[in-house]
DNA sequence: GAATGAAGTTTCAGGCTTGAAATAAATTCT
DNA sequence: AGAATTTATTTCAAGCCTGAAACTTCATTC
């Protein structure tokens, strides 16, 4: 679903109608291209991307992680993750520890199951992805994503 | 035999990860963004965003629409718009008219109060934009827009 | 005109998402 | 130590979203 607020209704700037169209458009965008990689997922992996982001970050951080910082990282609620972890659970991909001193925390880190599952998925998202931007040069992708990043409103990175 | 030797079997790839990189920037950014209008619709106008995308659709088509045309138009199921346009209907912005000869369709249209509503919330929606996109000009706005839309990978916007 | 197929919509199960409220454990303060 | 606060997580209701299946109505074909 895209924001189409096409018709502006204070008389205003051109200058917020401008910014308007960009964001219309890159909403537009994202969306379109999410659609295409989430029916790639169910379709050859029974997948959905929630499942893949939290598999992705977990595979970036192969020590585990505790929910809440899964939760920052990815940038969802808490309830969310825990729905999400439950899941991936109960189908073997992730498992649980309990660590440390801190009983509060329950520690979540891929299984082997869940690595080679996950390796194969990342493979075939990348390619994807690389087919969809096919239209951009290496270089111009380069580009524009300084250039997002330039805007100043992009989140930070680090875990 | 003419070089066959320059078609790699697997693609190199560091071109597949400069789109990869770009692809993950925008995704954070829009879902960022997106995030802060949800939580500016919520706390001003006790709104969603997709209501907000199904109002500014409908508002864009003052004479109605029918369901599987806002369905195409917003890129959404059409299961997704019944349950909407439902809930709009029940708070009595939005109303549904049967219309022709057709007793397959129903009409649906703003009501004088979703009129209303919708038109101060797309104010505010248009000025949150122009804030958060403050650090792009309008001029850079519009070669970014410009530039996304040439990737070709950019959804039809037209009805 | 009866059968077949196409078009529009609804219903449904399953999963995602949020914010708020409830729990539980650890830390800090007095 | 006991109380108050903070931190980590879970639970919950409500809404969003999809794809598939079930209907209903319309259009076509035989």
């Amino acid at each position: 679903m895209v924001s189409a607020a096409r018709i502006p209704i204070s008389p205003a700037s051109g200058d917020a109608k401008a910014r308007l169209r960009l964001w219309i458009r890159m909403l537009r965008l994202t969306r379109a291209i999410e659609s295409e990689l989430r029916e790639n997922l169910r379709t050859e992996f029974a997948a959905t991307l929630p499942r893949f982001d939290v598999m992705a970050a977990l595979h970036r951080f192969p020590d585990g992680m505790i929910l809440s910082e899964l939760s920052r990282y990815l940038m969802v609620s808490n309830g969310n993750v825990t729905g999400i972890i439950n899941r991936l659970v109960s189908d073997g991909l992730v498992e649980r520890t309990l660590r440390d001193g801190d009983r509060r925390t329950s520690v979540v880190r891929l299984t082997e199951r869940g690595m080679g599952n996950f390796e194969s998925m990342a493979s075939a998202h990348e390619s994807w992805v690389n087919e969809i931007f096919t239209g951009l040069s290496p270089g111009e992708a380069e580009r524009l994503a300084a250039r997002l990043k330039q805007t100043g409103i992009y989140p930070r990175t680090a875990p």
